[in-house]
RNA sequence: GGGAUCUUAGCUCAGCUGGGAGAGCAUCUGCCUUACAAGCAGAGGGUCACAGGUUCGAGCCCUGUAGGUCCCACCA
């Protein structure tokens, strides 16, 4: 800030110099040290084809203010940032990109698609990580990391071969879910089921040998009749008893297939007959097993009907299912098409429909390792916030199926399994392949092709970041780490895989706190998506109002856990925010200018106005503390926001501006400390919000110190002030109130002044008003005010206001409307006496006396008097005036 | 089908273990008062979805109803 101040406060040019100065100084850089307790947060690695959106920006700023807040409490903070691979995502996004210049992934093979793809990485992969720092994140970026750099990759083989050599790990035919478009494998949870309009084709089995006698089906995918290997009923199901075990005529193809019992089929839906097809259903798959019924392939990785298909060969399964239906149609198999809206698997990224599929595919066993994890939630031991996710973790972990984690990709961890050509011998190893096959001594051995699920090295992450697998000083020191926080979108994806690899390999739990937030939406509600366009780019608004508006916008007004609507008039008004900071400090700056503050105050000379801000203040450090160690950000910052706007600008800057205006005035010393105290307090407990505007001020109003960053978090530490002095501003504001209560009242034109004597004995009181022309002028209108030390002559021509502990007198005349003042009276009156009503069916309670603190029935107690009391005035004055 | 969650001012939402109905934006009134018009002072506006119950006292706890959102789930 120069001397000459701007008037409004401009971000621009500004954030990007303070985040350079905080490079340089190193602040970001967490290291293994003794003296303090560490405080780690690993970030969510964002994908490298990723472009910062709104969701990025809410959770880093969440991990930016825990980040600095720990810091400033003297923590070893870090925040280990880095990026993920992201397999798919990735992929897809370089096959486009060769698409566009005619290159077909097929044609160069392997190893010259990988070198695409580490050159879209190099490409695109420090793009989120410079925007992320445009938000203020003050992560370690020293230490970034890259789920495939090599520790990581070290990692993630050494995880899979111990995990395979416990049994954890097994490679296994079973059925998938097979995307058809991107013609891989893909995990339950990436599996997204969406309604979808289908039909019920009601479809006619003849039975062998009964001429005329059929077995009616219903199906929603008749092109999978070819697959089928049998019929099921249910065991109980009387009207077709007799036909279990018979054997039925399957249409186009002149294949036989039996009726079976089994206690899967529900006799009351469909026809309660359901044809098996094992080779395409999860849950035929399940009876054909128990059934040993053969499993019938019929589509090619593309969805295409495949060669066992006769005449539909090669078509789509959409087209085969038209022509099916048509055929057995004409053959008079179909008896009746019915509406019927299902659920469809289909891929979370592509959102193709999922084809279920019997692959050979590795998977990791999931119940022992489940097991743990259910455990840490019971026992407290791990702390999901907000509270009620943990159901939702619950359910998933108790249903938990293996995991799917082998992908037919190319770009990822590539599996660690080698086959021998010779002997077909399995070898799981680290390190490469064995240079001979160690049973029969071949040297023909290729690796698996296929690569690791995403998460799979994600799940790794808050160790592998680390040095994990070696037991390097920084895990020590910085692992296990503290808080996670994520969407709880990817609760399954990847929090829940996190937490038992964590358990599993290093025998702790990798965070002790899980802070979920919720999604941030467009303003009618939507989710914010390219497809739809409704995104808003988090880089604009920093552009346009500054990085530290954007974060009070994204952490204010909302709970832990739930999505938030986005509206730029919010953003507006964090920003206006910001201006009022600036402006409060730039009146204070200029203050300050004009006069030198010691260091060594008298403290004596402190008015009871400053005792009580400055009480007030130390409170709020307990306050926000307190609420960001409950991890409520919102609410910590709601409260700053309040103190400096509403307390400290709107009350103690103007009670204390006579006071720095008049020149002889012995108590403006004290005056301008408690501003400066106040101000760089108030400013600390911002900062970790606000970290941009904070610093700047901060280094102004204290050129001595180096940065915000490194100062320290006020703690609470006593209070300044007396029960009196907390009295006399008490006191002094609601006169004020009830000034200007009256003063709209009496309709007094700007023009006009009005007359206000104040007579007290109180010297605070009067001390306050000394230079009342001027604090009544900021607060509209300009009134003229009279000190008076005592009350005679005062009274005879002027009427009681509403306060009568602070004898505070208008002019009778100015008094304009009696009949309003009347009106208003009884409204007052009535609420007392309500208000009293409820004190006293309250205190007259034994069980809430018993139970409560005795403070509070103390302080309601005191209340009540207190409103009987002012009750008793009241009426006083209405008979006064009815006279 | 199971579960979670929401319903509070015109809009978007806070409201932590039951004890004075709140904020921002919007609206209206009056103010360019020497930090700030991105501001100041004030006003209006709510049966806290509905119906019961527990309690001296319910936005908050219990039961039920209606509507919305989301997650999970194999109903062919």
């Amino acid at each position: 800030m120069s001397k000459e101040l701007a008037k409004t406060y401009d971000p621009k040019g500004l954030e990007d110099r303070l985040y350079q100065k905080w490079l340089d100084k190193n602040y970001f850089h967490a290291k293994v040290n003794p003296d303090k307790k560490p405080f780690t947060i690993v970030m969510p690695p964002p994908n490298v084809t990723g472009q910062l959106h709104m969701g990025h920006a809410l959770d880093n700023t969440m991990q930016d203010i825990l980040i600095r807040f720990k810091r400033m409490q003297g923590y070893e903070a870090l925040w280990q940032p880095g990026t993920d691979h992201a397999a798919i995502a990735t992929e897809v996004k370089v096959i486009e990109m060769l698409k566009a210049k005619g290159i077909d992934k097929d044609d160069i093979g392997r190893d010259k698609f990988l070198e695409y793809c580490w050159e879209w990485k190099e490409e695109y992969g420090n793009r989120i990580m410079n925007q992320l720092k445009k938000l203020g994140s003050s992560a370690d970026w020293e230490r970034e990391r890259f789920t495939m750099d090599e520790g990581c990759s070290k990692a993630v083989e050494d995880v899979f071969v111990k995990l395979y050599d416990k049994g954890y790990i097994y490679k296994g035919s079973r059925i998938i879910n097979w995307c058809p478009v991107c013609q891989t494998s893909i995990s339950d949870a990436e599996v997204e089921h969406v309604d979808q309009e289908g039909f019920f084709w009601h479809i006619k089995y003849p039975i062998v040998g009964e001429e005329g006698r059929f077995v009616e089906i219903a199906t929603t995918r008749p092109e999978t009749l070819i697959g089928d290997t049998a019929v099921a009923v249910n065991p109980e199901d009387d009207r077709y008893k007799d036909l279990i075990g018979k054997l039925l005529e399957l249409p186009l193809t002149g294949r036989q297939i039996p009726v079976i019992a089994d206690e899967y089929v529900d006799k009351e839906f469909g026809t309660g007959c359901v044809k098996i097809t094992p080779a395409h259903d999860p849950n035929d798959f399940e009876v054909g097993k128990r059934h040993n019924l053969e499993e019938i392939c019929i589509m090619n990785d593309d969805a295409t009907m495949n060669d066992r298909c006769g005449k539909y060969t090669g078509m789509d399964r959409y087209e085969a299912r038209k022509a099916m239906v048509a055929d057995l149609e004409a053959l008079g198999l179909l008896v009746k098409v019915v509406p019927h809206t299902h659920n469809v698997g289909t891929h979370d990224r592509c959102k193709a429909t999922v084809e279920p599929m019997i692959k050979p595919q590795w998977f990791v066993k999931m119940e022992a390792m489940a097991k743990p994890c259910v455990k840490a939630v019971e026992d407290g031991s791990l702390n999901l916030i907000p509270k009620r996710m943990d159901k939702t973790y619950m359910n998933w972990l108790n249903g938990i199926r293996d995991w799917c984690i082998s992908r037919q990709l190319w770009w990822g961890h590539r599996i660690p399994a080698y086959y021998c050509e010779d002997c077909g011998e399995v070898v799981v190893q680290r390190g490469g392949a064995p240079s001979a096959c160690p049973k029969c001594g071949g040297t023909h051995l290729t690796q698996d092709p296929d690569t690791l699920d995403t998460w799979f090295s994600s799940a790794l992450w808050p160790f592998s970041t680390l040095g994990w697998p070696e037991n390097t000083e920084d895990l020590k020191y910085f692992y296990p780490t503290d808080v996670l926080v994520t969407g709880y979108d990817i609760i399954f994806f990847w929090v829940i895989r996190m937490i038992f690899s964590g358990i599993e390999q290093t025998g702790e739990l990798p965070f002790h706190t899980v802070l979920f937030h919720g999604l941030v939406r467009d303003s009618e509600g939507r989710k914010m998506s390219k497809s739809l366009g409704n995104g808003i780019d988090p880089l604009e608004i920093i552009d346009k109002y500054g990085a530290d508006a954007l974060r009070l916008t994204l952490i204010t007004g909302n709970a832990p856990g739930n999505d938030m609507r986005f509206y730029w008039e919010r953003v507006e008004a964090s920003r206006n925010f910001a201006n009022k900071v600036w402006n409060a400090s730039r009146f204070i700056l200029m203050n300050l200018e004009k006069a030198e503050v010691s260091k060594n105050m008298d403290l004596s000379k402190l008015t009871s106005a400053d005792k009580w801000i400055l009480t007030k203040v130390n409170t709020l450090a307990k306050e926000v503390t307190d609420n960001m160690e409950k991890f409520e950000l919102g609410i910590a910052v709601q409260k700053v926001y309040d103190f400096i706007w509403e307390e400290f600008c709107d009350w103690y800057i103007e009670m204390v501006k006579p006071r720095l205006y008049s020149e002889e005035d012995t108590t403006k010393a004290a005056a301008l400390w408690t501003l400066k105290t106040v101000l760089g307090d108030a400013l600390k407990l911002l900062h970790p919000y606000m970290p941009f505007i904070t610093e700047e001020i901060y280094c102004t109003l204290n050129p001595e110190e180096e940065s915000i960053m490194i100062s320290d978090w006020p703690v609470y530490q006593k209070a300044w002030n007396t029960p009196e002095d907390e009295a006399a501003v008490e006191t002094i504001k609601e006169a004020v109130r009830s000034i200007r209560t009256l003063r709209t009242q009496m309709n007094v034109p700007p023009s006009k002044k009005a007359t206000v004597y104040v007579v007290s004995e109180d010297e605070r009181i009067r001390g306050i008003f000394e230079h009342g022309k001027l604090f009544f002028a900021s607060l509209g209108g300009a009134s003229e005010v009279m000190v008076q030390e005592d009350k005679s002559g005062i009274a005879e021509d002027a009427v009681s206001a509403v306060i009568p502990n602070a004898n505070i007198y208008i002019p009778f005349a100015e008094l304009v409307d009696i009949e309003k003042e009347m009106e208003r009276l009884k409204k007052e009156e009535d609420r007392l006496k309500k208000e009293i009503a409820r004190s006293n069916g309250m205190l007259g309670n034994e069980r809430f006396i018993s139970k409560a603190p005795a403070a509070k029935v103390q302080e309601e107690k005191d209340k009540l008097e207190n409103y009987q009391q002012m009750l008793q005035q009241v009426q006083e004055r209405l008979s006064q005036l009815h006279a």
